[in-house]
DNA sequence: GATTGCGCGATTTTT
DNA sequence: TCGCGCAATC
C-alpha cells in the first residue's frame, strides 16, 4: 500500500480509492476534506492518470493553490503543476481565452468586475430613461445575476410569467428590458461579467460540439470542491464536461451551504444523485479539528434545520473548555472585551496573534474591534476589505491597459478619456456617445473617425492625440511583454508624473500603489510561463483577465503574526485555535434581512454553524445590549441561536460573574431567560446598577444630544437590581491600587459588597480576581475596570 | 474643469 | 453618523 494511504480512516480511504464513476463525498466540518481531495488526486496520478487529464474546481484561488501544493508534497515530484486546478471562474476564463471567438467575443475579452457591471447598468438605465432611484444598479444587478446563474437569458426572462409577476410586484417591470440592454452592451463592449464567465462557458459547450468534445476528452477526471455552493450553471457545465466519462467526484457539506444569495443551491446535491446512476456516496463524519464542546454546540444548533443529509459528526479530540458566552453593554465594550481577552490569552496560554480570529456577520462590525486592537497595540489585519485592484488610481491605470487590449471596452475608455486632463470634456464625450449609439458603433470608433462628426478643431486635435497615443501603445503589444507596455503607459500618458506631483499623504500613497502595481506586473511577467500545464503568453490580455479574478484573500501572506478579522463568509474553509464571534444578536445574526422565510433563517443557522466550527480549541461568542447603527443607538436581543445551544458546554460566567453565580440557584429560569437578564457588568461595575434587569424589548432612541457619550446611561432598564443584593459602599470607599492584590485579601466592591479574593488569574495587563462575596457569591472581577477597596 | 457644499441613503454575505 | 454623488459656482 502506498504510504499516503496509511493515514486515512475507513471512509477517507474509500473516498480516495474509488477510481471510476461518479462519487459524492459528504464531508462534515473539519473531517479532512482537503486531505481526501488531494490524496485522491495524487492516488489517481499514481494509478497512471495523466495530470493533464484532471480538472479540479475550487471555490477560491487560495484553495486551489493549497491543493496543488499538498499534492506535490504527497507525490514528491513536480507533476502537480500540470493539473488543471482553479476556481470555476478562473478555469473557465482561461478556456474562454482560447475559444471566445467561437461565440462572437474577442479572445481578448475584458472581464467586468462588479463595479464595471454597475457602471454599464447605470448607463443603460439612463439611456432607457428609467428612474435610477427605483432601478438601483445594485438591485438590478443582483436580479440579473440570479437569472444568469439559473441559466435564464434576457428573452426567457422577459416572457417568464412568474418572473414578470415578481418584477411587477416590486414595481420594477422594466428589468427585463434592462437585462436585454445590459447583455447586448456588454457584448458590444467585448466584455463578460463574472456571471458571464459561467454562462458563456455553458453556451460555448452547448453550441460548439467540437469544443465540447475536446474538453470532455481532456478532462477525464473531474473533482469539485464545496459542491453545496455551486449554482445551476455550474451544475450544467460540469455535467456536460463529465458526460463522456462520468468520472466526477463532488465534495460538499449541506450544513455549510451559505451562498444561496448568489444563486447556489443545495438542490445540486440531490440532482447529482438523480443524474448519475450508481453514485457512490461516502460520508466523512469524524472531525479532527475541534474540541468536543465546540462540536457538540455546533451539532446541537444545526439540528434545528429541517431537511439535511443525515450525518453524525463526532470527534476523538478532548472535551476542551466550554464555549464562553459574553454580553457587553455596547459594541465598543464588545471590542474592548475581545482585545482584552486576546491579550490575556496570549500571556496565559502562550498564543500568538495569528492564533486568533474575530469573525462577524457584517463588515461594518469590524470598526469596534479595530479601535480596541489598535489601542492595545495588537497587530491585526482585516481580510476582505477594499481590494487593491479596486482603488481608484489602480483602476485608472488598469483602464488604460484594458483599452489598449480591447478598444471596445467602453467602461474603461470613459474612465481615461480625459484623465489626465487633455481637453476632452463632458460635452464632447456626451456627443461622442450619442453618435456611437445612433450609428451603432463603439465609442472608440467614433473617436477614430472624429473628423466626420463635426467637433471643433481644438477638440478634434485633442481626440486625435488621444487615439494616436492608444494606437502607439497597441503597436507595442506584439513584441513587448505586459510589464514593458505598462511602463510605457505610465510614462506617455503623464499618469506617473501626475501622481508624483501630488505631495499630499494620500497622493504619495497613490503614487506608491501604482508603483506597486508596476512591480507586480513585472513580477508576473517574469514568472515561469506555464500554469496548470499550459504555456501562457505573458501578454497584457492574459494579465488583465487574471487580476480581475483575484481577490485580496489570494494575495495574503499566511505567516504574518496578526489577529485576523473577517466575515464568517470569508472564514469558510479556514480554522483557528481561538475564535471570537461577535454581534450574536437578533437583526445582526440572524440578519434582519434573512428572517422572513424558513429558508433564509436556515441559511443563517448554517452560517452560525460555519462560524462555530472554525474554532479548534477555544471559542467566545459575544453580543452587546446596544450598538450604534447609522448613528443611532439600537438595542438588540440576544440571537435566537444562543437559545439553541446545549447548556452543558457553555460558560456564561466569564465577564464579571454570571447570573448563575448570583446566589440562589433555585429560580434561575431557562438559559435564555438568564441571558436576557444579563451577566453583570464587564466594563464598569459602578454602573452596573443602572444596567441590570431585563433589557428593554423595544428599540430605545438615543437620548438627546447632551447625553454624555462616555457614559452609556441610555439604557432604560428598570432600576431594580434583579438578583444583586444591595450594598451601600462604605463612606470611606476609595478604589485601592490593586496591582499587587493577593489571594486571601479582603476587599470591598461598590456594589457586590465585602468579599475575599480566592483566585488571581489573567495577565499583568489584564488581571482578573475571583472574589467570594458575602452577599453575592463568587465573581470574576477584571481589575482594570472594576474598582475594589482593599480592606485588609 | 476644479472646488465646495449639500442632501440623501446606507449596512448581508462575494467569485 | 458618515461618506458619496451630484449640483452649483468661480
Amino acid at each position: 500500500m502506498q504510504d499516503y494511504l496509511k493515514g486515512l480512516n475507513e471512509q477517507q480511504y474509500a473516498a480516495v480509492t474509488h477510481k471510476d464513476g461518479p462519487i459524492m463525498i459528504v464531508a462534515g466540518a473539519g473531517s479532512g476534506k482537503t486531505k481526501v481531495l488531494t490524496t485522491r488526486i495524487a492516488h489517481l496520478m499514481a494509478l497512471g492518470v495523466d495530470a493533464f487529464n484532471i480538472l479540479a474546481l475550487t471555490f477560491t484561488n487560495k484553495a486551489a493553490a493549497e491543493m496543488k501544493e499538498r499534492i506535490s508534497k504527497i507525490l514528491g515530484n513536480n507533476e502537480a503543476r500540470n493539473l488543471y486546478v482553479g476556481t470555476f471562474h478562473s478555469v473557465f476564463a482561461r478556456i474562454l481565452r482560447g475559444e471566445a471567438h467561437r461565440i462572437g467575443y474577442p479572445n481578448s475579452f475584458t472581464i467586468y468586475d462588479s463595479d464595471d457591471s454597475r457602471g454599464v447598468l447605470k448607463t443603460v438605465i439612463n439611456e432607457l430613461n428609467l428612474d435610477d432611484k427605483l432601478y438601483k444598479p445594485n438591485v438590478v444587478h443582483s436580479r440579473i445575476s440570479q437569472a444568469k446563474n439559473a441559466l435564464v437569458g434576457p428573452a426567457e426572462y422577459a416572457i417568464d410569467h412568474y418572473i414578470q409577476q415578481e418584477d411587477m410586484r416590486s414595481n420594477r417591470p422594466a428589468i427585463a428590458q434592462i437585462y436585454q440592454a445590459y447583455a447586448s452592451r456588454c457584448f458590444k463592449n467585448g466584455a463578460m461579467d463574472f456571471d458571464d464567465l459561467l454562462l458563456k462557458m455553458y453556451e460555448l459547450l452547448n453550441t460548439q460540439p467540437d469544443v465540447l468534445h475536446k474538453y470532455q476528452h481532456k478532462f477525464k477526471y473531474i473533482l469539485i470542491d464545496e459542491y453545496q455552493d455551486t449554482n445551476p450553471v455550474q451544475y450544467q457545465i460540469t455535467k456536460l464536461l463529465a458526460a463522456a466519462n462520468e468520472n466526477i467526484c463532488v465534495v460538499g457539506d449541506d450544513a455549510q451551504s451559505i451562498y444561496s444569495f448568489r444563486g447556489a443551491t443545495i438542490e445540486n446535491i440531490l440532482q447529482f444523485q438523480k443524474d448519475y446512476e450508481d453514485v457512490k456516496v461516502v460520508k466523512l463524519e469524524q472531525n479532527y479539528r475541534s474540541t468536543k464542546s465546540i462540536l457538540n454546540v455546533a451539532n446541537e444548533v444545526i439540528k434545528n434545520n429541517k431537511g439535511q443529509i443525515p450525518k453524525n459528526l463526532w470527534t476523538d479530540n478532548e472535551g476542551g473548555e466550554k464555549i464562553r458566552l459574553v454580553r457587553t453593554m455596547t459594541d465598543n465594550d464588545e471590542g474592548r472585551f475581545v482585545a482584552d481577552t486576546i491579550q490575556e490569552q496570549k500571556l496565559r496560554n502562550h498564543y500568538h496573534n495569528k492564533d486568533f480570529a474575530i469573525l462577524y456577520r457584517t463588515n461594518a462590525q469590524s470598526r469596534s474591534y479595530e479601535e480596541s486592537l489598535r489601542r492595545m497595540g495588537i497587530a491585526y489585519k482585516i481580510f476582505g476589505g477594499l481590494s487593491f485592484y479596486q482603488r481608484k488610481e489602480i483602476k485608472d491605470f488598469i483602464a488604460y491597459l484594458r483599452v489598449i487590449v480591447n478598444t471596445r471596452d467602453e467602461e474603461a475608455l470613459k474612465r481615461i478619456i480625459n484623465y489626465p486632463v487633455r481637453g476632452i470634456g463632458k460635452t464632447t464625450i456626451e456627443r461622442a456617445l450619442i453618435a456611437a449609439n445612433e450609428q451603432n458603433v463603439t465609442l472608440w470608433e467614433v473617436l477614430m473617425r472624429a473628423g466626420e462628426f463635426g467637433f471643433k478643431s481644438g477638440t478634434l486635435e485633442a481626440i486625435n492625440n488621444f487615439t494616436t497615443m492608444i494606437r502607439y501603445f497597441q503597436t507595442l503589444l506584439n513584441d513587448k511583454n505586459a510589464s514593458d507596455v505598462a511602463v510605457q503607459v505610465g510614462k506617455h500618458t503623464g499618469l506617473i508624473k501626475d501622481l508624483f506631483s501630488d505631495k499630499t499623504t494620500e497622493g504619495l500613497a497613490r503614487y506608491e500603489n501604482v508603483q506597486e502595481l508596476l512591480n507586480s506586473i513585472k513580477e508576473w511577467t517574469e514568472s515561469p510561463d506555464t500554469e496548470d500545464g499550459e504555456v501562457v503568453n505573458k501578454n497584457l490580455a492574459v494579465y488583465l483577465q487574471q487580476i480581475t479574478l483575484l481577490t485580496d484573500a489570494d494575495n495574503e501572506k499566511e505567516d504574518a503574526d496578526v489577529v485576523k478579522l473577517m466575515t464568517i463568509h470569508a472564514a469558510k474553509g479556514l480554522e483557528f485555535p481561538v475564535v471570537f464571534v461577535g454581534g450574536v444578536e437578533e437583526t445582526i445574526f440572524p440578519s434582519a434581512m434573512s428572517i422572513n422565510t424558513r429558508e433564509e433563517l436556515e441559511e443563517e443557522r448554517r452560517l452560525f454553524y460555519v462560524a462555530v466550527t472554525r474554532a479548534k480549541a477555544r471559542l467566545w461568542l459575544t453580543y452587546a445590549n446596544a450598538r450604534y447603527r447609522f448613528g443611532n443607538l439600537v438595542q438588540n436581543e440576544p440571537s435566537r441561536f444562543l437559545e439553541e445551544m446545549p447548556e452543558d458546554y457553555i460558560d456564561r460566567s466569564f465577564a464579571g460573574g454570571g447570573a448563575r453565580n448570583q446566589g440562589g440557584n433555585d429560580n434561575m429560569g431557562s438559559a435564555f431567560q438568564r441571558m436576557q437578564r444579563g451577566f453583570g457588568d464587564y466594563n464598569d461595575a459602578a454602573q452596573a446598577e443602572k444596567r441590570y434587569g431585563a433589557p428593554p424589548q423595544k428599540k430605545v432612541p438615543l437620548l438627546g444630544k447632551d447625553a454624555p457619550a462616555s457614559k452609556p446611561s441610555y439604557i432604560n432598564a428598570p432600576p431594580k437590581p434583579a438578583q444583586v443584593a444591595n450594598h451601600t459602599p462604605s463612606a470611606n470607599f476609595t478604589a485601592s491600587d490593586t496591582s499587587n492584590l493577593k489571594v486571601g485579601q479582603k476587599v470591598e466592591h461598590q456594589k457586590f459588597g465585602f468579599g475575599a479574593v480566592i483566585k488571581m488569574e489573567g495577565s499583568a495587563h489584564n488581571p482578573i480576581a475571583t472574589v467570594q462575596f458575602e452577599l453575592n457569591g463568587e465573581k470574576k472581577i477584571m481589575l482594570n475596570y472594576a474598582k475594589l477597596r482593599i480592606v485588609e
